[in-house]
DNA sequence: CGTTTCTTTGAGGATATTCAATTTATGTGG
DNA sequence: CCACATAAATTGAATATCCTCAAAGAAACG
């Protein structure tokens, strides 16, 4: 990819708004880039963060270990979302395991470079914050939701949530554009996935969800489940 | 409180962390003082946030109330802790409400005032990444605990948690020098009050902890809990 | 000293998990 | 392209954990 191309998507990037053309190119220039395949792990967690990356194109699923091996859904991430900057900028070993979803690119900074391109762009450090408070409000609703309500209303509102965040809106409805499997969803409501299992058949046979093993979720009818997120 | 006072408080605030001595007599100068009464709180969940607080004493508990009238308490916090901020920064309605639990002093300053002195200091603006980043990697904590672990090890943990940054050690073993009611537990292991009253009635007997109401929570035995909390 | 608030404790029950077995899809090698 | 192997999903039955409901006891407050 060249420069402008590498340019063009950090445009995109929210922890770049407010920067120059020129001063995009000096960032785009500086930075390496890594191919992702599917199931490929962009790093490990516990691994010292040397480097923070942006996501250009793809998909990725972040995934937290406990020391017992059960495994946390932490987030999905999309095109322009930061990976692993705050590890880096905190000088602490990745929390977590961002995991390919699909082909896809990333572009790499190391930490030295990081710290200096903030140091010289003081915007990118505004957005940073910016960024990273959007992350404590989604952790924080997320906690909110596990402590008070039941896992119906839990999975309902994580589809919901995903249908926001990278839906496509198709003839049939919203359609979630990457795989999620039951496990995952379990990992994401704090449920296991037998309950989700249960869940989505009751939802497929009332007509409210499609969800069958090869196709991407679909949600045929959103309202209803905004019904059941709301209140159960 | 005078301005070399104020400076002195500022210098155990990590937001501010790396100023000089003069610069931080400029960020003293600037700030307003908001007394604290017990049971007062700072500012109340869904107001705009015109001001970003430092905590110079005292203790919070910062709560956080769903639709349907539930509550969660996000954090607890102490001197040199950071309210509110986030959401100034972000231009956001504060999410959460901050109550004192004792006396205390904090410190604030507007909006603008906070962006100028950010320009002012890029230091403070790195600072606010790693605070924040510390607050992430907290909520992560506690969600993989709600999502993976068992009530009575979610306790044990957060009594620990408590511990650790707050407790005092005293020949009883380590005290938490801050009321928590059940209810509190409750709201922060996202159970309830009769489930906490329960496990701590339990503890009690085998003598891990001291929980009567009147004094504050003592943990006799902190590696028994530590146990529980490692494997339940 | 009465009132209010917090805590304890019991009994019953609901939600969701665990265990187990089957079905359905996906992928692979012949 | 089919047959087999593997992985994911479904579903049932039994059980556990924890919640809800209820009532009484203890501490704090004025």
């Amino acid at each position: 990819m060249d420069i402008p191309a590498r340019t063009s998507v950090l445009q995109r990037v929210p922890f770049f708004g407010g920067l120059e053309e020129d001063q995009l190119a000096t960032v785009a220039r500086e930075a390496h880039e890594r191919p992702l395949k599917k199931d490929e792990t962009l790093f490990q967690q516990g691994e010292e963060a040397t480097h923070g990356y942006v996501l250009g194109w793809g998909r990725l699923r972040l995934d937290q270990t406990t020391p017992d091996g059960q495994n946390v859904v932490l987030r999905y991430m999309g095109p322009g979302d930061l990976v692993g900057t705050v590890a880096v900028l905190r000088r602490i070993p990745f929390p977590a395991t961002p995991v390919a979803l699909e082909d896809g690119l990333a572009l790499s900074w190391s930490a030295p470079r990081l710290a200096e391109l903030m140091e010289r762009f003081p915007k990118i450090a505004l957005n940073a914050i910016g960024v990273i408070g959007g992350r404590i409000e989604e952790l924080q609703a997320r906690l909110q939701a596990i402590a008070t309500q039941r896992v119906e209303r839990r999975i309902a509102s994580t589809l919901l949530r995903l249908a926001n965040q990278s839906g496509r809106r198709t003839e049939a409805g919203v359609e979630i554009p990457f795989p999620v499997s039951r496990q995952d969803l379990a990992e994401m409501t704090a449920t296991t996935l037998h309950t989700v299992s249960r869940t989505l058949s009751a939802w497929d046979q009332q007509g409210i969800v499609e969800s069958r093993r090869s196709s991407h979720l679909v949600i045929r009818h959103p309202h209803r489940l905004v019904e059941i997120a709301e209140q159960g």
